[in-house]
RNA sequence: GUCCCCAUCGUCUAGCGGUUAGGACAUCACCCUUUCAAGGUGAAGACACGGGUUCGAUUCCCGUUGGGGAUACCA
């Protein structure tokens, strides 16, 4: 039997990193046994999906690279399916109308929890006779739950987990209103796409229970069930909005690549011994559900950010300046060919400095910007007269440099701070500054050979003549 | 309240009865060095507690404590 699992998120909101992950795993483990991932979107609330968050989750899936085998299937579209199947159990003996109305509902609660039990349905319409039914109340259709013995679900992450039916009350699968409910669609849902494997958040494990019930009573075999620790926020409270629990579009804005996400969500939670650098085939290779840790994590910033670090010196240096693009451009620079050629001769030198495509951005900056480049304060304070008297000295030597290459002019320089007696960061730092702008930059010659000598040329000459640029920005 | 789940360095985790309890991130030190990173070397840092079982428990069982989840005509 071939492996089918779903990603079955309900459009409330964004994709948030719980649902990535959840996401992410049902596809690896799909990916994994040759099987098929799907797609539902559980809009049965029609009140509060929205037409924005079906978009967010969608775009989320396709950033993070999580195609779906099929077109994703609305749950909404299915409701004449899943009150068939109610008709058909009311038929069968397995669900009865109830005549309660909320407040009758709501007392229940109070007294059940008066008594210090859990609060559940007491199943008082379970046997009546429909003629009792109040006038004008539209019955509910409830599921008639076995009340006695326990229900048992071999979850693949948690193991075998008891619930005893007595805790287990009659839920509702129609609401008065006729539309069906959540635990009743899944069920129906599941079967009807043919769903082996169900992984989901551990917030789901006693619903299990209920739905494998409902499973067994309408005659079909469940599938097996997985079920993940949720993830904590840094303070090891549930990660919810205000803690920080961002959709995966803001991780994309703060300059994460995608196989950065898979491979930090793959290990938050799954492990495969002490590997932590892990791509994404050996992910489709490796995953199995046994890997699965079972306590909660917390979400590390911290981890993740060096994680990206480690992917962005990976990524080859033409994508990396199609990412930076956008990025300059909204800073007001205009990248064209030439200055795109030159980020991409930068990049080597750029890329093991930068956490993220923000900083990287930043960063890279100073290639394209257009003279004068302005320096920052610190960069202002390391050209002094003295420092530029010393520049000036570099430029015949520079003007007539035969190979203008980092050997090169590492050698050139080298050999004029020899000659006056000087260190080298003497030289180079202020030579860092009027070429950068700033005191820290990749490897100095790297930067010159990457400007082009007419550039170089260019930016010393606006330090040297422009006097004014250098004591503004000095106080 | 009731039910369910969980518990190894600050964090993510390895471990599946006998280990100097391993790795990664973060932290600190040193090396490298034209700045900043990267890289290299090293340091510090954990089995929540109490009972059992066993020749022997981080590992198995029970309890305590702590954390989380579920208790809807939400999903």
């Amino acid at each position: 039997m071939s492996v089918v699992t779903r990603f079955a998120p309900s459009p409330t909101g964004f994709l948030h990193i719980g649902g990535a992950r959840t996401a992410l795993f049902n596809w690896l483990y799909a990916r994994h046994c040759g099987g098929r991932f799907l797609l539902r979107v559980e809009d049965t609330d029609r009140a509060r999906s929205t037409e924005a968050a079906i978009e967010a989750i969608f775009d989320g899936m396709r950033w993070l690279g999580l195609d779906s085998d099929e077109p994703p299937v609305f749950q909404s579209k299915n409701q004449a399916r899943h009150v068939e199947a109610v008709e058909a159990m009311l038929a069968s003996g397995h669900a009865y109308r109830c005549y309660c109305i909320p407040e009758e509902l709501a007392d229940m609660r109070e007294a059940a929890k008066a008594e210090g039990r859990k609060a559940l349905y007491d199943g008082r319409w379970r046997d009546r006779d429909p003629a009792e039914a109040p006038a004008g109340v539209d019955p509910v259709i409830r599921f008639k739950a076995p009340r006695d013995g326990e229900t048992v679900i071999d979850d693949r992450v948690q193991g075998e987990v008891r619930i005893a039916n007595d805790q287990l009350d009659d839920l509702v699968m129609l609401r008065s209103d006729g539309t069906p409910t959540y635990m009743l669609s899944v069920v129906v849902d599941d079967h009807d796409m043919g769903v082996t494997h169900v992984i989901r958040g551990d917030d789901h494990l006693v619903n299990a229970a209920r739905q494998t019930q409902l499973f067994l009573a309408m005659g079909w075999q469940p599938p097996v069930f997985a079920h993940l620790p949720l993830i904590h926020g840094q303070d090891g409270a549930k990660l919810s909005k205000r803690h920080g629990a961002l959709g995966v579009d803001a991780y994309r804005d703060m300059g994460f690549l995608p196989e950065t996400l898979r491979n930090y969500l793959l290990r938050l939670g799954w492990s495969h011994g002490d590997d932590e650098i892990i791509s994404t085939e050996q992910a489709i290779a490796w995953f199995e559900l046994d890997g699965i840790g079972k306590s909660a994590a917390r979400f590390d910033l911290a981890k993740l950010t060096n994680l990206n670090a480690h992917y962005l010196r990976e990524t080859a240096d033409g994508r990396l300046v199609g990412l930076i693009t956008p990025l300059l451009e909204a800073d007001g620079l205009a990248i064209d060919a030439p200055a795109a050629a030159r980020l991409e001769a930068a990049m080597p030198g750029l890329k093991p400095r930068a956490t993220t495509l923000l900083d990287l951005a930043a960063a890279a900056r100073f290639y394209v910007a257009p003279r004068p480049i302005r320096p920052d304060d610190k960069a202002a304070t390391l050209l002094d007269p003295d420092a530029r008297q010393r520049l000036a000295a570099l430029v015949p030597g520079l003007e007539r440099l035969a190979d203008w290459d980092e050997t090169g002019i590492e050698a050139l320089i080298r050999e004029e701070a020899e000659k006056s007696g000087l260190k080298l960061g003497k030289i180079a730092q202020p030579l860092r500054a009027a070429l950068t702008g700033s005191t820290t930059s990749p490897g100095l010659f790297e930067v010159m050979a990457v400007l082009g000598r007419d550039e170089t040329l260019g930016r010393l000459a606006d330090v040297m003549t422009n006097h004014d640029v250098a004591m503004q920005q000095k106080d």
